[in-house]
DNA sequence: CAGCCATCCTGGGGGC
DNA sequence: TGCCCCCAGGATGGCT
C-alpha cells in the first residue's frame, strides 16, 4: 500500500518525466475513478486537454500537478505573481499506481485513466492511472492559498498554494517544517492510543498501517500507549523510528511489496525484505533474537485492521487505549 | 470538538 | 472445478 516513501518516489518520477509536458488527450475508462470530480468524467477531460504540466506536488499523500490554465493565457503571463490556479490532484488509495509509459505498452489490467503527453524529445509518453480497488482517484480541482502550522504573520501571497482537499494534512515527519516538540504536545493533548494518532494524517501525515507498525516496533512501544502518557524521550524514539524507517524506504525506492504498486515507471522496490514487524506473524523478534531473547511477532486486529507486534517488546500498557 | 467506527471497493486465495 | 467468504486498508461521513 502506498505511504509516504512510495508517494514520494511516485512524485519524483513524475516531476522528471511528465513536469514540462502538455496534456494532449484525456481518455476516462472508468468514471469511478474521477468520481470525486465533481463535474463529471466530460469536465475531466475538457479542463485537462491542453493544460501544461509544471510539477509535482505532494502533502502526505496527496500528489497534485499544478496546471497552466490554458484559457487565460495572455493575463495570466503578464502577471508576474500569478502562480498557477488549479492541479490535477490524485490520490493512489490502496492500489493506485501511476505510470509513465510509451504509447504502444498494452493496456493494464485495471487502466482507469490515460492521459496523453506532448511529445517530448522524441519520446512520446502517456501518464496512466491504474487502480484494482478503486479506493484513489483523479481530480480536477482549484488550488488555494493555505495556512498550516507554520509561522504566521504572512501576506496570502507567501502561503503555499494547495488543494482544499489536502489542506487538513499534517506535514509528514522527513518535511523540514515538521516540529517534533509541536508532535509531541499535541500527543500529550490527545486521549487516544498511538497507533490512531499515527494514523490520524492531521497529526502527522504519510503513515499508514504498515510503517505505523514498524515504527512502533522500531521505538518498542504498544500500539495501544496512551497518548497523553507518553514521555519526550518516548515520542522522540518515535519520530525517530518513523523517520529511520521512512527513509530506508525511500531510498530503496518504496515497498511496492504487495506487487498492486510499482512506481512511476513500472519498476518494483525492495524494501520489503527488511520490514520487522509488519507480516511476520509466528516469526521471532529480530531484536530479542539477538539479544537471546525469545520475543515473537503476533498479528492482531485493532481498528478492523491487522497490527503486529513483539510480544515481548511491545508489551500491554497499562491503561491501554483500543 | 474529539474520538471512533462503518463503509467504500476488487480480486486473490483458502476451504470444501 | 466452482462457489463462497475472508482479507487487504486510506480516507471520509456520520455517529456518540
Amino acid at each position: 500500500m502506498p505511504e509516504l516513501p512510495e508517494v514520494e518516489v511516485v512524485r519524483r518520477g513524475l516531476a522528471s518525466w511528465v513536469a514540462g509536458r502538455t496534456i494532449e488527450a484525456v481518455d476516462v475508462v472508468d468514471a469511478r475513478s474521477v468520481r470525486r470530480h465533481p463535474l463529471g468524467p466530460e469536465d475531466f477531460r475538457g479542463q485537462l486537454e491542453g493544460a501544461l504540466v509544471l510539477d509535482a506536488v505532494r502533502r502526505g499523500k496527496y500528489l497534485w500537478l499544478p496546471l497552466s490554465d490554458p484559457d487565460v493565457p495572455e493575463a495570466r503571463v503578464h502577471d508576474p505573481g500569478a502562480g498557477p490556479h488549479t492541479a490535477l490532484l490524485a490520490h493512489l488509495g490502496m492500489s493506485g499506481q501511476l505510470l509513465v509509459e510509451e504509447p504502444e505498452a498494452p493496456d493494464e489490467k485495471h487502466l482507469k485513466v490515460r492521459l496523453t503527453l506532448s511529445d517530448t524529445l522524441g519520446m512520446p509518453r502517456e501518464l496512466r492511472f491504474v487502480d484494482q480497488r478503486i479506493f484513489g482517484g483523479l481530480a480536477v480541482v482549484p488550488l488555494v492559498p493555505t495556512h498550516d502550522s507554520g509561522p504566521g504573520g504572512r501576506g496570502d501571497s507567501d502561503l503555499p498554494l494547495i488543494p482544499g482537499e489536502a489542506a487538513h494534512i499534517g506535514r509528514d515527519p522527513l518535511d523540514p517544517l515538521f516540529d517534533p516538540e509541536a508532535f509531541h504536545l499535541r500527543l500529550r493533548a490527545r486521549r487516544t492510543g498511538i497507533k490512531r494518532a499515527l494514523l490520524d494524517q492531521r497529526l502527522v501525515s504519510g503513515i499508514g498501517n504498515i510503517y505505523a507498525d514498524e515504527a512502533l516496533w522500531g521505538a518498542r512501544l504498544h500500539y495501544a500507549r496512551p497518548t497523553d502518557t507518553l514521555r519526550r524521550p518516548e515520542t522522540e524514539r518515535l519520530v525517530h523510528a518513523v523517520r529511520d524507517v521512512m527513509g530506508r524506504a525511500l531510498v530503496a525506492g518504496g515497498t511496492s511489496f504487495d506487487s498492486l504498486y510499482v512506481n512511476v515507471n513500472g519498476a518494483s522496490g525492495y524494501f520489503s525484505r527488511s520490514l520487522d514487524a509488519y507480516g511476520r506473524a509466528g516469526r521471532a523478534c529480530r531484536r530479542c533474537a539477538a539479544a537471546g531473547e525469545g520475543g515473537v511477532i503476533v498479528r492482531e486486529r485493532f481498528m478492523n485492521r491487522s497490527s503486529y507486534r513483539c510480544t515481548r517488546c511491545q508489551p500491554v500498557p497499562r491503561n491501554a487505549r483500543w
